[in-house]
DNA sequence: TTGTAAGCGTTATCAG
DNA sequence: CTGATAACGCTTACAA
């Protein structure tokens, strides 16, 4: 492994020349630094990250934290991420799990952003503390190192609701995530406040996990509710998962519902598989590859020292086959 | 940020006897060690991962390369590699795009699973000169320090092939992968050789992309093809995303086309989005859980030097209702 | 324009 | 058992 040293050798200047050169300074003549470039590349050299970020104190490398790699949900949000930071020269690691939060700390990243319920908050504020910059997409944090980029949740929730409420229903499930998921209570304090504006109707909550066996239980439950051979039930599903999960259950034991006609559901996301349910999920769509973006956006700023207003993500309703009119 | 020096001032001791106390050595006492230790929690003191490799040259961090973040294929896989590792005390991050290559020559990764046909060979096998440890599950490259994890493509189409012959299907249809890819290769290798021992079977050869389009695009030739009202295709597409991309043109386009009745349909992966189709794809199945992990086991072998021959994973086909008797 | 030299925060080899 | 001290490879004042 050739080093500078072993160019400066080589070229017959020092060690300094040769950074400066490699650096492309203006300090070095053009050709004294061609010179060096041709020796560096005769000798294959390769700078080595450890010891430039020692000395930077940076390492160009942005940090994304997922709760797991089931991708079907992230790969826009992860590509908008990509995107952007290649343009400022960053690269993007996906990192997910407890044993990865090391590289934040420790400096092998400049900067994270965190879509992680797992990841605690408290621990967040402690990296913040030390300096650390953040971004992050799941829950309220305010400190001075630590940026939101969160969805609109109520106004998804909102749209998802009253919807369904406009379509004649007016028995309505709510099936959440796990309760400490903010989103979820996001989402679940929007469609209370619908439901308490528009007189009449029945709100039933039912908590879930997120996962598509939430949406199994939910609907075996709700099928269990209704009565014989008389089902009419409208579901807002607070995530296509949990939606697909429904449609599954169905679709398994309950061939006789029809969904869009004995029971109507709405879910949240506009994931890619929710584009092929039969029939096709009514949703709450967004963008999730400006998502990413944004988020990106956020942090580099924050890591250049520059102030920044938290930032929402606007959504809207996608109307799909799945809901029909209420009687 | 306190660094070991700090610890060292505070605890009247030299920063080798604290580097030693951090790092459990039994040549401390334990009371020194205790005293230290504590301290260092006092200080906050957290290790600056760029300064311990810059001196022991590694960074107990693997990189796994994709083509792209969109995960609905790879979320198993990367669970499988990452449970390896964890337990081997390594960290397992993904990076996808020729910008992120820097990483391993660079050391900031101490080895690197591939699996993008966008990595070229050439580039890998230059690493490899270099001494950085791969996998690579997506070509043949024969290196000391190079591993390969294959998928048994010989057997998987040879499988899906036949299922076809024998459910009486005598013209069939290949859609398969880009030119460039070598599972597409192999592929088709194998899917000629089945053909070539069975007589009087008709193979039609089409060349796709790995991607719903191509699939899209290779359904839209076959019916172009087929007689009016007379469509009796067996295809086998080189990977369920194609597959799937067929199944929508066809909802779409020839409603009057029935999937395992008119039109036969087997897939390759099993890829979730797979068993949500209607009617559920036929495919070649295999655990991409250990096909991570497998990969993960070799790598670090490699890494630790240990000799390692090259290892391939077995599949089976998975019946679906996609494929019916032809006539 | 180039060279000298002082670190960055660790680990590890010696002595003591 | 503990302490000096020399690396690791690079950047960056400051000198020349």
């Amino acid at each position: 492994m050739a080093t500078i040293k072993d160019i400066a050798k080589q070229a017959g200047v020092s060690i300094s020349t040769v950074s400066y050169a490699l650096n492309g300074s203006p300090k070095v003549t053009n050709e004294t630094t061609e010179r060096i470039l041709a020796i560096a590349k005769e000798l294959n050299y390769i700078p080595n990250a450890a010891a430039r970020s020692l000395k930077t104190r940076e390492t160009k490398i942005i940090g994304i934290f997922l709760t797991d790699f089931n991708g079907a949900f992230y790969g826009d949000l992860l590509q908008g991420t990509k995107d952007f930071l290649a343009r400022k020269g960053y690269e993007l690691i996906v990192c997910s799990g407890k044993q990865s939060h090391w590289m934040l700390p420790e400096r092998m990243i400049d900067g994270a952003i965190i879509l992680d319920v797992t990841f605690e908050s408290e621990e967040l504020v402690r990296y913040a503390d030390r300096g650390h910059k953040l971004v992050v997409l799941d829950r309220e944090l305010s400190h001075a190192n630590i940026n939101q980029v969160l969805l609109d949740n109520k106004a998804g929730a909102t749209l998802a609701t009253e919807h369904l409420i406009e379509e004649g229903h007016r028995k309505i499930y709510a099936v959440t995530g796990p309760g400490s998921s903010y989103d979820s209570k996001q989402r679940l304090q929007a469609v209370m406040q619908v439901v308490e504006r528009n007189a009449g109707i029945e709100l039933i909550v039912m908590e879930g996990d997120f996962n598509k066996e939430g949406g199994e239980l939910a609907a075996k439950r709700i099928m269990a509710e209704s009565e014989e051979g008389l089902v009419s039930a409208a579901v807002f599903c607070f995530n296509d998962e949990m939606a697909i999960g429904m449609f599954n259950y169905l679709a398994e034991y309950r061939p006789d519902i029809r969904i869009g006609e004995h029971i109507h559901i709405v879910g949240f996301d506009n994931m890619e598989l929710a584009s092929y349910s039969q029939p096709r999920l009514t949703t709450i769509d967004y963008s999730k590859h400006k998502w990413g973006a944004l988020a990106a956006e956020q942090l580099v700023k924050l890591i250049n020292g520059d102030t920044v207003e938290h930032e929402r993500i606007y959504v809207t309703l996608l109307k799909g086959k799945s809901v029909g009119p209420g009687n």
